[in-house]
DNA sequence: GGGTGTCTCAGGGTTGTCCCCGAGACCGCG
DNA sequence: CGCGGTCTCGGGGACAACCCTGAGACACCC
C-alpha cells in the first residue's frame, strides 16, 4: 500500500493546539514509515484557500467550524480556484446539518475529533485512494441522506421538497410552537384543515409528534 | 520567575489528538527552558481521577465536556480525594453555564482552546502561583457573575432556583420533548406525579404550556 | 372528459396535556 | 410536637394533539 512518496496533507483548524496535535500524531506515523506528511496548515478561511492553491496538497484536513465562513466555504472557494485536492472533514460536531453541508460542498469523508492518530492516518490514506470515510456514528446518517441520489449533491433534502407549499406554511408555524388553533387563525383556514396538513407533514417527514418535527425542521434550518 | 523545577501538568481531554497537541506545545516550551512538563494525561473521568490521585500534579488542564460527567465532576471527585492540585479549565466552549459550573467546582481559571501554546504555558504558570486566569472574552462575563458575591456563587435566575430538585428533573426532560409517560419511566415515578411537577413548574415559570416552557428553558440554557 | 394533485373541511375516535381537588409520607425547624 | 416544604399518588374533567375515513372544489394535464 506504500506509494513510496508520503501523502501530502494540508491542515485547517482555528485551534493552533489542535493543529499541533494532528501534526504530531500524523508525522510520527506510529513508529513506522511516515505515510502521511503535513506540508502546511491554516487557521482561517483566507489563509487556507491561499495555502491550498499554493502548496497543492493531496489531502486537506478540514475543520467544519471556522470564523469567517466554515469548512464548506473553503472547499467551494478552493474548488472554484481549480484545486484537485481531496477534502476530509475533521470536526467535533456530529450534527446532521454540519455533515450535510460539508459533504454537499464536496468533502470525501467526515470523521470526528475523537478519532485516534492511527485511525486518522488511515482515513487520510483511504480518501486519498478514493474511499469515502465516515465515523461509525455518522455512516448510517449519511447513507440515509444520500441513498437515492448516487450522483451529484441535490440542492435540498428529498423530504423537504416533497412537502407542498401549504404544508410548509403549517410546518413553519408548528415548529415555532403555535397551537393548531393559532395556525388556523394565521392562515385563515379551519382547525380541521390544519390537522390534515400536520398529518401529512408528520407522515412525509417520518416523525411522530411536533417535538420530533421541531428538531427535524431546525436541523434543516426551516425555522 | 523560574523555580528551577518545571511545573508538573496533568492533561485531561477526551480527544487524543488534542492532548497530543497540548503536549507538543507545552513540552517544547517555545524553544526556551521547559517551564512546563506534562507528566500524564487522561481521556475519561475515572482515568483522570485516578491519575491525579496517583501522580499529584501541580496543575491539571481540564476539558469541560467529557463523556461520563464532565470536568466539574472530575474536579469534585479529585478534591474529595484530597488533591491539592490547581485546576485550569481548557475548553472549546465559551458558554456561560460551562464556565460557571467548572469555576464553581473550584477551577482557578478558564481558557478557550483558541489559545496559543505560549499563552497556555503562561496561563499554567500563573494559576500555579495563584492567579485567576481567564480568556479575554470570558473575563467580563465572569466578573459580572461574581461581582456581588465575593465568596461562593449562586448566579442563577430567581425563577430557576425556586424550582425544587425534582421539578428541575422533570423540566429537563420535558424541554427535550419527552411525554409525561416517558418522564415517569425515566424518573421511576407515576404519570400523576409528573403532572404535579409539571403543573408547579408551569406556575413558577409563569408559562402556560410545554412549548413556552421549552423556549424558557433553552433561553436559560437549562437543556 | 378523466386522472391526478392540492386545498379545503367534517365526523369520530384515542391519547396526551393541563387543571382542580384531596391526601399520605417524609424531613427539618423552631 | 406541630408546622411547612417536598415528594408522592389518585379521581375526574376540559381541551389539545393526532389518526382514520370520507368528500367536495379547483387546477392542471393528457
Amino acid at each position: 500500500m506504500n506509494d513510496e512518496a508520503p501523502i501530502r496533507v494540508y491542515l485547517v483548524d482555528d485551534h493552533a493546539l489542535f493543529r499541533s496535535g494532528v501534526r504530531a500524531e500524523l508525522d510520527r506515523g506510529d513508529g513506522r514509515t511516515p505515510v502521511v506528511e503535513v506540508i502546511g496548515e491554516a487557521g482561517s478561511v483566507d489563509e487556507a484557500v491561499a495555502g491550498i492553491g499554493h502548496l497543492v496538497p493531496d489531502v486537506v484536513l478540514l475543520d467544519v467550524h471556522l470564523p469567517g465562513g466554515g469548512g464548506a466555504e473553503i472547499l467551494r472557494r478552493a474548488r472554484a480556484a481549480g484545486t484537485e485536492s481531496v477534502f476530509l472533514a475533521l470536526s467535533v460536531s456530529d450534527a446532521g446539518e454540519d455533515v450535510i453541508s460539508v459533504i454537499r460542498a464536496g468533502a470525501r469523508g467526515y470523521v470526528t475529533k475523537t478519532i485516534s492518530g492511527r485511525d486518522l492516518a488511515d482515513a487520510v490514506r483511504r480518501v486519498r485512494v478514493g474511499d469515502a470515510v465516515f465515523s461509525p456514528r455518522l455512516a448510517g446518517f449519511v447513507l440515509d441522506a444520500f441513498s437515492d441520489r448516487p450522483g451529484a449533491a441535490p440542492p435540498v433534502d428529498p423530504e423537504v421538497d416533497q412537502l407542498t407549499k401549504r404544508e410548509r406554511d403549517v410546518l413553519r408555524l408548528l415548529a415555532r410552537g403555535y397551537a393548531y388553533k393559532e395556525i388556523a387563525g394565521e392562515l385563515f383556514i379551519s382547525v380541521k384543515t390544519v390537522e390534515t396538513h400536520v398529518s401529512s407533514v408528520l407522515r412525509k417527514t417520518q416523525t411522530s409528534n411536533r417535538h420530533e418535527l421541531s428538531r427535524w425542521a431546525t436541523d434543516r434550518r426551516l425555522v
